[in-house]
DNA sequence: AATGAATGAGGGTTCATTCAT
DNA sequence: CATGAATGAACCCTCATTCAT
């Protein structure tokens, strides 16, 4: 499979937020700080423990505010997780189109791109995983990470596909090989998360940087 | 270090489940009770919908039963937890203790253990990660998985540094080795988790293998 | 008491809709047309259910009508009940005048008005029970419904005794009589709100000439 | 039709409230009880403005309870209906079975039963126009008080055509005579709910003998 | 030890009202 | 005049917790 097949899988998380126009984008900006605030919240007092009212707080704004743009706090926390994946995404693909031409390059990119202080970072982790934690009783939540997890994967082998063929390696699922580096960057994560006196991203990079030298030693150095 | 050292690191885990005695065994029964069914309704409703009503019905018991064992539900939740965390470090110490005697044996029994159907399951899984995505906002669920992640780190730690040694593998950090691998499981759980109909335990143990192919190839085969 | 006297008794119900001048022309328009937009909501919704926000809707206009052209709900929905009585009143007054010239003609027609389709029908008959409901709660309803009552009352009154002398009827009350009739309409309006597939306009003046054959035999056939 | 028949109409209605049993007692009280304060606050506040906080004060009680016996305010005004429904119905079927043999005394025992002070009492009058108000606009109530309706309208008629084949009256619809009879309680309680000053019970009886000794003259005296 | 009725604080949500445009 | 975003009080409802039984 090609690095540039399928790259609108998730097309359709996309529409919900493509709405933005002129008359509407004061509308949309307050959508987008109350969702801002609502990741705040959310990564400093828990899923559980955010209200409507915490929200609003952390906004600046009043009470209401949030049912008057979102609804219910149900279409809120959706919505929030909707821009949570596109903004990923967005930096993905970016990363994508502007790292070294080589494959090799585009799936270090990748890599540094998951371990990056905007990304890496325990308040943002905190977000994701909370939704995560959800995901088994939630279905909608389920679907939108499932349909980022087969891009990233897809893409991930795609990658791994043209390594394993240059580089003529022996016995290399490369599928196999790119899910367990997307894999890493999620449990390096948690590591970031649960252990951030221990672990940070420098070393979190030098165990996926392990990994890819001992799977692809002729494309990775130590 | 060696493998079986700071096996005690979690000990203070275990006191509080300790004091069960021939006067208080009922009263231990009922707590597990409540907390096997507080864990029915984590995975099946999720954290931030589970009510004490929820858990009681789901024991058949009656609305106060919760706070009369465990005070609050604060409480109860942090003894699930705790149980949650003794329980997976019950079977990684038998499953350290029962594999075959080589390091090598034991580590790749270790993964085995994490894949295992007993562990790997949604519903259990569902219960881990709602834990983690309120880590960031209760310390106390932090200083719990923290402290279960750094012995395991250190025990895969001490395995890998022995295959090292042994395999005279040029530029592996043992521990950073050691730690890509744990990462990569709570990866793939995630992966089950988010994705049961394209990932289960049998790929992810592929993708297991794979890496320790790649990493320690004189001691797992393909 | 002549037929003719006191029809300025509920004269000041009039003063709020008269100050229509040339300059505020279509201020009473749209202050009419959300009246009309508030009925047909009680109607629909009932009247603890109807919003400004219904109101507005209705009208096909902006949140924030209501208040600019009533100061506030209360006095929607006083100004409506206002309406709706003045409204019944003008073709009440209509009737007194076009029909026949004797007072038996007169008490027919003032019966068939209040079952003819404009004023005998569902929606409308929704919107009185809606503001009797409140009655007891609202004195300022209470007064409305009272002074039109009374009006009414009087007339009618006014018309049996005629009608008795006429007729040299024998221990009939005519104040008694006329109220017994006012109060079969009431009574006729409910039953085609509750019951609709049972009562209909015309069954309904069924019991109303059965009634005024009974007691002014010589002025009404069967 | 018999005067007997079709008691059993609204049988269903009395369903709900037989579930009254020793363990339920103290239950079936409370519920009582918070329906005794709802028709108060209805009295007094009006439909519209009685909250279930309101209810719980006029009642003594806390915020929760009426949710923790009604399950939401829909369920408690429906049971408030059904129990004003019930309650009359008591009194009714009492009432024709304690009043004389000969429908002519049953019919005026009806007819005073409707007058009675703790039928035709402001506040309770308050809560039937409250719930009639709503009629249009929730099925529920409607079917209620048309089940009931008919109901009362069937017996009615009953006696009528007694009185009409006794009487030889001549061109008197028995049911058409019933229901203005019927039609007109509901609206001398109208009157009684208005204008309180210059309608009582004796003035509303005086227009429904009025009715009687017209339609029946050889039955009633003046 | 266990029940389950009762409490009451706090949540999500609605909506009359205000106000800048 | 008219709009519609914003406010914030007040509602219904939930639920952890208490307590009499």
């Amino acid at each position: 499979m090609s690095i540039h097949s399928n790259y609108g899988i998730i097309h359709d998380l996309m529409i919900a937020t493509a709405t933005t126009s002129r008359r509407t984008a004061s509308r949309e900006k307050r959508r987008r700080q109350l969702i801002d605030a609502t990741m705040k919240c959310i990564a400093r007092k828990g899923m559980g423990s955010t209200t409507l009212g915490d929200v609003a707080k952390e906004a600046g704004l009043s009470q209401g505010i949030v049912n008057l743009h979102f609804e219910s706090k149900d279409n809120l926390l959706k919505e929030t997780l909707r821009t949570l994946v596109n903004e990923y995404r967005e930096q993905f693909d970016k990363t994508l189109e502007k790292s070294g031409p080589h494959p090799g390059d585009k799936l270090l990119a990748l890599m540094e791109l998951d371990l990056k202080p905007s990304i890496c970072d325990r308040r943002k982790l905190a977000v994701w995983f909370a939704f995560w934690g959800e995901v088994k009783s939630r279905p909608t939540y389920q679907r939108m990470c499932d349909e980022w997890d087969q891009y990233y994967d897809e893409v991930a082998a795609g990658l791994c596909e043209v390594l394993v063929a240059e580089g003529n390696y022996q016995g290399v699922d490369a599928a196999a090989a790119a899910h367990a580096l997307t894999s890493m960057t999620t449990g390096l994560w948690l590591s970031c998360l649960i252990s951030p006196q221990t672990w940070d991203r420098h070393k979190a990079m030098d165990a996926v940087m392990t990994y890819l030298h001992s799977v692809f030693p002729k494309h990775y150095e130590q």
